[in-house]
DNA sequence: AAGCTCTTCAACCGCAATCAC
DNA sequence: TGTGATTGCGGTTGAAGAGCT
């Protein structure tokens, strides 16, 4: 048994849309709006599964959408978003008129992540590494701090190993940006002083 | 110039949520 | 209220181009 195929596989193209097919589709929409992506393919003339015709209008096709590299305010939109949100794109790029959740994905994991793993911030917690190596480094006897702070070497800046070397440092009366609670209205607006400055460091 | 590796991003997949009956 | 169909979402893949050796 098993589950049912959103459309037959076998006469179905894949892979990248031609300027034609992407003429089509769009043609159709035009005229007959979005009702039934399961029908769409098969009225507008095209051997693509309605699931494949959805994406392409939504992450590129649609009039709306914005092309090309995002700002620096965009950038930070994200930031300041995923600290909060962590990975639920949609809900990201919503807040980011003319994108997409795929161009918001992308983004954040080819350019956004390393950016901040280079700029010694986690980019799950949005925490810099200092904070979480020295937390780690407060569970661990003195060798084996030592230990981890040389197996750091090239990963981290001086900063760190330096922390990791000293005593253990107690972090529990600052808070992370993803502790800052769900409402983004509230971080957005909150005061300067009490927002981290991850954002503001890219 | 050729081959290899890395990066980017469009597209696909499967699951979950929502809708319609 | 239950069930099948449809839509939306997030993770992953793979082709194409850029950069390096």
């Amino acid at each position: 048994m098993g589950r049912i195929p959103c459309c037959e596989k076998d006469n179905v193209k894949r892979g990248q849309w031609t300027p034609e097919e992407d003429n089509k589709l769009s043609s159709y929409i035009a005229q007959h709006g979005t009702r039934n992506w399961r029908l769409i393919p098969k009225n507008a003339g095209l051997q693509r599964c309605g699931k494949s015709c959805r994406l392409r209008w939504t992450n590129y096709l649609r009039p709306d959408f914005k092309h090309g590299q995002f700002s620096d305010s965009e950038e930070q939109t994200i930031v300041k978003l995923h600290s909060v949100f962590g990975n639920r794109w949609s809900l990201i790029a919503a807040q980011l008129p003319g994108r997409t959740d795929n161009d918001v994905k992308n983004h954040w994991n080819t350019k956004l992540k390393k950016k901040l793993s280079g700029m010694g911030i986690d980019p799950v917690t949005h925490k810099p590494f200092s904070h979480l190596m020295a937390e780690i480094a407060t569970t661990l006897a003195p060798p084996q701090a030592a230990h981890l702070a040389e197996a750091a070497k090239g990963c981290f800046k001086d900063e760190v190993l330096h922390l990791l070397t000293k005593k253990p440092i107690n972090f529990q009366g600052q808070h992370s940006t993803a502790a800052l609670g769900n409402n983004i209205t509230n971080y957005i607006n909150c005061k300067p002083e009490e927002k981290d400055d991850t954002v503001e460091k890219i």
